[in-house]
This record gives structure tokens, sequence and C-alpha cells, in this order.
DNA sequence: GCTAAAAGCTAACGCCATTAACCAGAGCTG
DNA sequence: CAGCTCTGGTTAATGGCGTTAGCTTTTAGC
């Protein structure tokens, strides 16, 4: 009975890989024990169990989607930053649908959970993103919260098919990025000078 | 043994209650029919089983969201009928964290899918939006589904408690929406006169 | 080499969705 | 009013999945 060498990182990545394909809802202990060569409950001696499982993943998938984000923005500042921070976003979640799905509705449990180091990794990716657009301090949270919103909807509704008309997504997108980045700089400028008027 | 006197639409009705206190993951066949005084099996004589389930409080929530939406809209216009209609449709899915979170990756199989229907009649109420603002016929799809993903973004993470700074989160959606409605009228002047410049 | 922890296994339990087969009651029909 | 039938309920059974318990074997450290 040769060992498989299994770690919990090894089976949280292959569970990761299987949510990819089949979809986070259809991720079960046996098709990925199966998928590991491994009977069922030897998946228990790495992994809490199923809520544990997708948990991890959805930690992965923050911190895979922190890097992308991240390492897309170096070196660019204003819209390009916002363009290639946006991009890399959506092809991380539509790369790997189930992972990112993972992370929907995890809610992190204590100040000292990984999920929610992950999540700060992933808002302070878009944090800098903002950093090009002074913003004035006090309308920063709100704006990352925009973008947040912004972003995690398009790519969850595109990942769900949830837009049915045929319009170009791609066009879509690029028009999305566009009224962010016009609207970010317009705030910005409203720190400057006076806010645009409330009537045209 | 008395008859419970239930039907299709009482079973979903309670469905939804049900998921909306409990979260659609949590949503058991057991459960519900206790909750109606009628055994497991009952259930399948008037949904075709969970999938069915589900997809019908899909339906059932997408159409409410609809009516919200379109009542609160009705004598606005612009901005009041942008600012109305966002809070009409977070209260809702606020209300309604399980009958909403039963639409997410659910996707219609036909054109004569009731659901495509209910989710035609909310989109519609959006466009009654935008109609406010007279934007290029090319850029409405855009803005529809900009407006889409923002509201869809935003209720998501709020019903997941996945904003995790104490930052007010009242605050946050009045300046999202005053962001979006900035941005809608800067496209619809766009329409008149030339565009933003891209670089400032 | 010996020992002990780690990593695998089989067996078993319980919950849940679903189906089959059966039964009572309400309403229509004669 | 008697009876038939359709409907909405029932119990029983099946199968899948998550999980736990207890055993066994490999590996690592002394």
């Amino acid at each position: 009975m040769p060992r498989a060498g299994l770690d919990p990182a090894a089976v949280v990545a292959a569970g990761a890989a299987l949510a990819d394909e089949v979809g986070v809802a259809q991720l079960t202990m046996g098709s990925l024990a199966e998928r590991l060569g491994v009977r069922t409950p030897s998946l228990y001696k790495h992994v809490g169990g199923q809520e544990d499982l997708t948990r991890r993943i959805a930690v992965l998938a923050l911190g895979e989607a922190a890097d992308a984000v991240g390492r897309a923005v170096q070196g660019y500042a204003g819209r390009d930053a916002l363009g290639a921070a946006a991009r890399a976003f959506r092809d991380f979640v539509l790369a790997h649908p189930g992972r990112y799905a993972a992370t929907v509705g995890m809610e992190s449990t204590g100040p000292d959970d990984p999920l929610a180091a992950a999540g700060e990794r992933l808002l302070g990716a878009f944090m800098a993103v903002l950093r090009g657009y002074d913003l004035p301090d006090s309308e920063t949270v709100h704006a990352l919260r925009m973008l947040r919103s912004l972003f995690h909807g398009f790519a969850t509704l595109q990942s769900a098919s949830g837009f049915r008309w045929s319009a170009d997504i791609d066009e879509s997108f690029a028009w999305l990025v566009a009224f962010a980045d016009r609207g970010l700089r317009a705030a910005s400028r409203a720190a400057d000078g006076p806010p645009p008027p409330g009537q045209p």
C-alpha cells in the first residue's frame, strides 16, 4: 500500500482545480479523493471536512487573485493601473471560476483568520490602484467598495453566464472600466476644486 | 388524515421564506416539509425536486425584485430614479437574502423559461432608470450591465458580510449611487458634445 | 533496529434526495 | 345516493455523500 504523499496544500490545490472544472457545488469529497488516487476518509487526515476544504480553497483563491492583481498593477498608475487590475481580476475569475465561487459568502471567523489576511491583500492591491487617483482620504474606502462591488459583480455575473444578450461582453467590460476611470478622475478633481454640481 | 391544502405556489413561497431565514444552502427538503407540516415525499407532488424548487424560488425572487424596483422608480427620473431603484434593490436583497441567493448562478434553459421573463422584467426596471439619462443607444446595454454589476456586487457582498471595515455601509452605498449618477450624466453629455479627454 | 506518529485503509452510521407503491378523501357522474 | 377517479397525502426503500471509529502500514527519528 504505497503512500500517496499528500499534504493539506496538495489536497487544497487539487480541490481548487477540481472546483474550477466541475463547479464548487459539484466538488465532492469522493470525487476529490478519486482524483488524488486515495479513499475518501483519507482526506480527513489533511483537511477538517468539506467546510474546511472550501474555506481553504477560498483563502487560496483570494491570495492568488491578490497576487495576480498586484503583479498586473506593477509599474502602472491611474487609468492604466485600473485597466490592468480590472483585466487581471476578471481573467483570474474566468480562468478559475470554481475557486473564486468558493470565496463568495465566506465570512472570516476572527481577526487571525487567514481568510481575513488574504482578503486584505486583495483589497490592498486595489488600494494601490486608487492611490493613482488622489482621492480625499474620507472617500477612499467608499471608492474601494465601489470598485470591489463593480468587479465582483461583473465577474460573478459573467462567470454564471448571467448576461443573456449577445452584445460583446469584452466591450461592456472596457466601457465599465472607462466609466470607473472617468468617475474616479472626477472625484480626484473634486478634491482640488469644487465638486461637480448636483444639477447640470 | 387531513389534507394540508398545498399547491406549488405555497410550497415555493414557504421555501423562499425558509431560505431567507436559514440560507439557501441549508434549505433542505426535509426542513421545508416539516415547516409545512407534511412528510418530505409529499413535496414532490408539487415541485419536481430540489433543483426545480430553487429554480422557482429564483423566479419568484426576480419577479419580486422587479416589482420592488419598478414601484420605487414610479414618478422619478434621473438621479432620483437611480437612487430609488438602488435603494429598493438593495433593501430587497437584504430583506430576502436567501431567495436572492437562489438566483445567482441560475441559467435560463430556453427562451420560454419563466426565469428569463422574470430577469427581463428586472432589467426592464433598470432600463427605465437609464431612460432618464439620454445615453447613446450603443451604450445603453453597457450601462445596464454596469448598473447590474454594481448593485448585484454591492448587495451580494453586504449580504455576505463581505465588508469587514466598520466604515458606514449606508454612506458607502450613497457615495456609490452618486458616483454612478455623475458618471451617467457625463456619458449623456458626451452624446451631445465631444467625449471627455482620455488624458486630463 | 525500535518505536511512535502519520497516513492510509475498511466498516459503519446518519442525513438527505428521490422513487415506488399504497391509501384516503373530494368531487364529479350515473 | 353509490361509485369511480384523480389528487394529495402516506410509509418503505434505495443510493449517494459526509463523517467517525478503529485498524494497519509506512515513514521518520532516536
